[in-house]
DNA sequence: CTAATCTTTATGGTCCAACAATTGACTTGT
DNA sequence: ACAAGTCAATTGTTGGACCATAAAGATTAG
């Protein structure tokens, strides 16, 4: 890949003002953003197969290695995925909830997102999917609801660990039953980065478990009933009451943050 | 890089239940997800410098191609960030606000979010946006908000596409004074997604922006004031409006979605 | 002595060529 | 008809070589 670049003449600053920094890019994200480009236009269709890496290799003018790094940009951006094997090859495909929702862990872990920051979001996000939840629920939104309450009540009195995990389903399945793809990746991002964080810490006494499941059941009967205007009530005063369990438990230790820890694969 | 794997014995499926797919990872995968493990852990700090490439080759086993890849889905995930030359190499960062906007991007152009959904994340995140705001803004954060408002008013009646890039910018502006930093990068986003949806469909009538504009000012107004529950009603409104307007002009044609257009480089 | 310039060299960037592993279609045998 | 084996195109991986870049250090000019 030549780039035109022009030798530095440091005497000759008369001309050339309005020169920059030349910045050289490299070749595999150039041909990264050309085919990110052309998978976003309107060039390919989800499933469609990309050119393999040889002909890209003929047509780019690019080595292969260079090819390649390009792809695999690409796919950590869950805009491609790869088959190896006759008939495999890079084809088309949506980047994923999962996908999102990982991201969305990196840049909060990054940052050190704060617990009441990340408490502001919940109480920002978990109201509106609640109502939406309320209104567009199907039967099977509500049997996975039920199914999971089930699970929770069993674990809250048994398994500490599971009662949290559970409850990460929980609303996640609230999140679904929005029926709105993005505030429910938004949402559950959120609530997994408050599931490590509640590990973290010791939340969830044996009366704060007790009020959680006393607080989904009125949330869950809310929603069966379709009534948006009281799920979202419930849901933000449970949330409420959270925060506030968390910032008498923070009183004393300084506050939290969402630690860098483990990490789920992307 | 060598795995464990046993040959498909294709009779003898008594034994060996629970087996399911192999999956062969890829080595570059397999890197990767260390490093990010590391880096996300307590073993590097930021700005902190990984290893040499050689020295990754010489340590790992792998090959020099192989640990490139690894380190290009690193910087795709915004994780790490290279520099060429003498003291140059692989360092640790964080990844950006729009790193994480534009895989949010990825996802609603992906997914082919509706413009209704659209709105009501934004009815969710705004309202909150506004009142944190309310409470948090600096001097700094006010002048920006009045800088922005001045352009918007000399646009509205002369240049109506930065009228409409103003608009995000304002956006923008209220969700960095709210101090949330998950927060600001969803809403931001969000408002980007409906900067290019905006200018699809040709919203923003001479009325729409004079609306506009009144409502602009009342907010600032409250959070000026620091009056949070004002700010909080008075965006919900404004919001409101617009989804209101919005599904008028869509009443006729069919329900838009987010059009996987151009979009911005990562 | 100071400042500009050249040199050095460790580092990432790129290319090439070859082989291994994978996998689904095809062929063959029974 | 079904099972097993063969084939071929494609990604996966490796090794080596060389180029480009950039900052520290050495040299030179004034």
């Amino acid at each position: 890949m030549t780039v035109d670049y022009l030798p530095t003449n440091t005497h000759a600053e008369t001309m050339l003002e309005g020169l920059g920094r030349i910045k050289v890019p490299k070749s595999s994200d150039v041909l990264a953003a050309r085919l990110k480009q052309e998978i976003l236009g309107d060039g390919y269709n989800l499933g469609a197969s990309l050119p393999t890496e040889r002909e890209l290799v003929s047509t780019t003018g690019l080595s292969r290695g260079s090819v390649r790094e390009a792809l695999r940009i690409l796919e950590a951006q869950g805009l491609v995925h790869t088959r190896a094997g006759r008939y495999g090859g890079t084809t088309v495909s949506q980047p994923t909830a999962d996908h999102l929702a990982s991201h969305i862990n990196l840049y909060a872990k990054g940052r050190s997102i704060t617990l009441s920051a990340l408490v502001e979001v919940r109480l920002a996000l978990e109201p509106m999917v609640a109502a939406l939840a309320a209104q567009r629920r199907t039967e099977n939104d509500l049997s996975n609801l039920h199914a999971i309450a089930k699970r929770i009540d069993w674990a809250a009195d048994n398994d500490l660990s599971s009662f949290l995990e559970e409850n990460v389903n929980w609303h996640d399945a609230i999140a679904a039953a929005s029926h709105n793809e993005l505030l429910r990746a938004f949402a559950s991002s959120v609530s997994g980065l408050m599931f490590e964080a509640s590990q973290i810490k010791e939340f969830a006494s044996a009366d704060v478990r007790q009020r959680v499941r006393h607080a989904h059941t009125r949330i869950l009967e809310a929603i069966e009933a379709g009534d948006a205007d009281l799920a979202r009530r419930r849901v933000e005063r449970d949330v409420q009451a959270y925060a506030n369990i968390l910032a008498a438990t923070l009183a004393a230790s300084a506050d939290a943050t969402v630690a860098a820890k483990n990490h789920g694969s992307v």
